[in-house]
DNA sequence: CACCCAATCCGACAAAAGTCGTAGCGATTC
DNA sequence: GAATCGCTACGACTTTTGTCGGATTGGGTG
């Protein structure tokens, strides 16, 4: 994970989905302009309150968006990895961050910094429609995730995952994903969790040991998930 | 609330604060394109679900966004009342309403189609950063309100509700802030919600009666929403 | 006024979630 | 191989939340 030379990185945004359909000038000239960080396991990219940062973009590696209780609990908002860009808040200097970023493992980012950003914008409105396509989407998630802790509990929150990541029956989790990482994103404790996958497993949903998990039953866990019968 | 005439829309959006800065010419050009719509209280302005849509404007009364459960529990993402415009999402024709608008009481909304607005944000950048602007506060919002869910018992949840809408010390509610209201805001339902108020108010933190809450000790408050000591 | 209806309140109970202590298991390190 | 460390598992317990039946209140209506 060295620094790519500087005429790659027009070529690696281009991989970005989020970038996709852009015109490639436009994007070079955006290359130029961001820069690269690298972060060990574990680092803070920013934290929740500060004001000073912009958009981000994952080269390689994976970062979650977390919000934290004063007593140490935290709850994941969303796991983003290789090509995927966050923090379209950073935007705006208006506004500090609402949530705090993490990295799981160690990860390279590329930083588009605001000051940079404003005068793109005006010359390319198309940039700042991928952008707003992009806040449209968090919103959706966001809402879901709302939807989901008020409304539903552990077990379902959990097959509601489980069906969500595991599309092809078996889901080998990343390394980082341990039980407490997964409890976070759902917005549990590992203890909890643990009873919740025992419990889909005693029933034959799901089998699961330390580095994958396999759905056996679909339908039933549809059913688990409320969103089937 | 009779339909206002024409040469007042213009009037009308420019006192909308989410337009404040826009220039007054365009305002107007804006105001020629929203259509006018009325609802009896508890209608439904558009379902989750649903993707022909665009921005609303409210110009009187109140509108709840609200996700459902299957067995039919609700949970309010947020209120909108005169002047707030909501639904960015429905400017993405990609991509379909992530919830529910319901009036709270008799409502009227101004609606600007998506089709209305394309040709303008091309030649309106300004118009896009606003909209941005405010889609960063509904992630910031939604994100708040996950944390909230997640990491805070209803009792806290209560708290800091109170503390923020009642800044004044007296909260005196709408009509239509009912305890089941109040309940769906918070994640919770009346019974549970009603003990909480019983809890704060026996603690003399709070007074209340059907219309009214009254803060009597906001420091003990704080303490309680876990936001001091 | 009598009536009705929605909102609220209450107590008892059930279910879900969180806590704690302990124990086992695996992979890594020494 | 032994020691260690992080992750996982499990059982017992507490707290929080949700549910249910029924009582009470208060405003509006006929």
């Amino acid at each position: 994970m060295t620094h790519p030379p500087r005429d790659r990185l027009c070529e690696h945004l281009q991989r970005v989905p989020y970038f996709a359909g852009l015109d490639a000038g436009d994007l070079c000239q955006l290359a130029g302009l961001a820069t690269w960080h690298e972060y060990a396991p574990g680092a803070i990219v920013f934290l929740e309150g500060d004001i000073n940062t912009g958009l981000y973009a994952v080269d390689a590696g994976w970062v979650k968006v977390v919000k934290f209780s004063l007593d140490g609990r935290e709850q994941v908002l969303r796991y983003f990895g290789p090509g995927e860009v966050f923090s379209e808040i950073g935007i705006f200097l208006a506004r500090s961050n609402p949530a705090t970023a993490i990295t799981l493992e160690r990860t390279a980012l590329w930083r588009l910094h605001r000051s940079t950003l404003q005068p793109l914008f005006s010359a390319q409105p198309d940039l700042l429609l991928h952008v707003m396509a992009n806040m449209a989407d968090r919103i959706a998630h966001l809402a879901e995730l709302v939807a989901d802790l008020s409304l539903h509990t552990v077990e379902v929150r959990l097959a509601r995952l489980l069906l969500e990541a595991g599309a092809g029956g078996t889901l080998t989790r990343q390394a980082w994903l341990t039980q407490a990482e997964m409890a976070a994103r759902l917005g549990t404790v590992p203890d909890v969790l643990s009873r919740a996958l025992r419990t889909l497993a005693d029933a034959g949903l799901i089998r699961f040991d330390r580095r994958q998990i396999t759905i056996l039953d679909r339908p039933g866990l549809l059913q688990r998930a409320q969103l089937a019968l």
